[in-house]
DNA sequence: ATGTCGGCCTTTGGCCGA
């Protein structure tokens, strides 16, 4: 099985960048992130002529996510359970089972605008993942979340001079909730197979960061431990980030036995 | 050196979010 994971900033402005990128990899399934559109200017024709069902969870202007899938999917949720508040109406979960794992799609808050405030809603919704990934455990099945967790979860994870220590990326508290997440069992997927060293999935626009690798690492897998152990890869495509007009993230795709 | 994008409205430029 392989899977994979774009924060894609505009699908509308990506959208060939996508179906070349389909037609070139062909993952099972691709999660994508930052859609910024509602779903029906979602140009899911095209993917279905790749082989590609959509699963769109829209929104105007921000966030938004989808699951393409070339598998049948089925008991799909478009929310993430157990969240309450304000921000329940935002696109940033889907989940589906393809070919029996669970396989959830993420855009978590970024954190850094509304103040306080901002920040308390993404260690919220960090607080209401982990819950969904303990119940998930305890009915004992086989799952990977992946998508734009905002995290870079330790130093390394950044370029020196990418992120201020006090951004909501790397703040102690973010990479509390992300550390809680690995303790009940789960596994980062890149980390699993490149213990150390950089590896981003991320560069600014600004001050030529590709081209200075000034990246982060802040797209993430997390698999149950049955998944982790069928893992064989899992690669940035930095490729893309060289591409015409690229989204700010590259694709990461993972590879399962 | 607050330097780039994308989307939206306040709409041909400014604002927010990232």
């Amino acid at each position: 099985m392989r899977i994979a994971t774009w924060n894609v900033n505009s699908i509308r402005q990506r959208q060939g960048h996508v179906e070349r990128w389909l037609a070139r990899v062909q993952p099972d399934v691709l999660m994508l992130q930052e859609l910024k559109c509602e779903a029906v200017q979602y140009p899911g024709a095209a993917f279905e002529a790749l082989g590609y069902r959509s699963l769109v969870v829209g929104q105007k202007a921000y966030n938004g996510v989808a699951c393409l899938s070339r598998l049948p999917v089925q008991d799909v949720h478009t929310a993430l359970p157990g969240l309450v508040g304000p921000d329940v109406p935002q696109a940033r979960y889907v989940e589906v089972i393809a070919d029996g794992v669970t396989l959830i799609g993420i855009y978590l808050p970024n954190g850094n605008s509304g103040g306080d405030a901002g920040y308390q809603a993404k260690l919220d919704w960090m607080q209401a993942l982990r819950a969904r990934a303990e119940a998930l455990l305890e009915a004992d099945a086989d799952f990977v979340i992946l998508g734009d967790f905002n995290v870079a979860p330790t130093d390394e994870d950044y370029a020196k001079g990418a992120l201020s220590p006090a951004d909501a990326l790397a703040r102690p508290a973010t990479r509390a909730q992300y550390q809680a997440l690995i303790n009940l069992g789960l596994t980062d997927a890149i980390r699993a197979l490149h213990p150390t060293g950089r590896v981003y999935t991320f560069w600014d626009y600004q001050a030529a960061a590709f081209q200075r690798n000034q990246g982060l690492r802040i797209d993430h897998a997390l698999m149950s431990p049955r998944m982790a152990e069928r893992l064989v890869a899992a690669v940035p495509d930095r490729a893309e980030r060289g591409e015409e007009q690229p989204s700010d993230h590259v694709p990461v795709v993972f590879e399962l036995a």
